[in-house]
DNA sequence: ATAGATGCAAATATTTTGCCGCCAG
DNA sequence: CTGGCGGCAAAATATTTGCATCTAT
């Protein structure tokens, strides 16, 4: 048994290799939630960019495709989103600030794992994870809806640089 | 092999079992990092209370022992336990708005598993946390230094009553 | 038509900083 | 004695809210 590395690092890139395009949307159509034309920008923009992005980052990626989207509308639709599970609301081990970071929620959990050095971040799953939530939902008594595992480290690049 | 419940729920309980009495307060000095009076007072109020104080409750907790305590020294404060990896900052999954926890650092790292419903938080240990770790560790090249786990979920009780 | 969304501005909440006098070592 | 620390006030960030207007269904 092995950890699954998703070779995703979230310095930069811009690609979602998870969620089916649109998946957003189409939960929140089926929930019977309207959708105005500013959310249909930001479901856009947590749909088809990295994971990792704070709201400053989402406005600015909004505006870029409709400049007539205020901030006070990303948060209501991050908070949104938020409330139906959606996404997931981050702190990343609070490493650069108390910043908070937006991803859309894949089909199952994965990892945070980011080098408190250089910042990089890993996603990565792992059955061990799946098994470790089984047991606590039986042992605590608790249906679980939220998990997440933020583990920070100092990676071999930068224990090799030191 | 079980998670070990910590039978310590964080709702208004003043009680550490884990750390010994001025566990802190040495750490600091072996580290010949200055011991104010204030600094004094905000160890003791973080050894000796109940876990998950955002940073309001210290403040408070700490003036009840001595008045001429300011925000802003509790805020230096933690800032410099944290750098030096003698607390932990959690965000328990942001249940009640944005506020960040703190809560001194035990011996072992330990799971929140907290109710979305009634707000409660348990703490519980578990060995398979810790394969889990040693595995993440192994896999992605990475010496670990901060490993946080929260989940969020339903209990029992919130689950019977409705 | 109308419940519910957005925009604007202002309010809140939370955390950080500059500067200066003070104290632990 | 002296460099780091705490207090004060103010700044910087981050997020939320009231209210009038607009729009998706």
């Amino acid at each position: 048994m092995s950890v699954t590395p998703a070779h995703r690092v979230s310095t930069g890139e811009r690609i979602n290799e998870q969620a089916p395009p649109g998946h957003l949307q189409r939960e929140l159509t089926a929930r019977r939630i309207r959708l105005t034309r500013q959310r249909r920008v930001v479901v856009q923009v947590m749909e088809s960019a990295a994971r990792h992005m704070d709201a400053e980052e989402i406005l600015n990626l909004a505006q870029q495709i409709d400049k007539g989207i205020t901030r006070v509308t990303v948060y209501r639709t991050l908070d949104l989103l938020k409330r139906h599970g959606l996404i997931d609301e981050l702190d990343l081990l609070h490493l650069r600030g108390h910043r908070h970071y937006y991803e859309s929620h894949g089909e199952r959990d994965h990892i945070h794992v980011a080098c408190i050095s250089c910042g990089k971040v890993r996603e990565v799953e792992s059955p061990l994870y799946e098994e470790l939530k089984k047991q606590i939902a039986s042992d605590c008594g608790i249906e679980i809806s939220i998990a997440r595992t933020e583990i920070g480290g100092i990676c071999d690049d930068c224990r090799a640089k030191s």
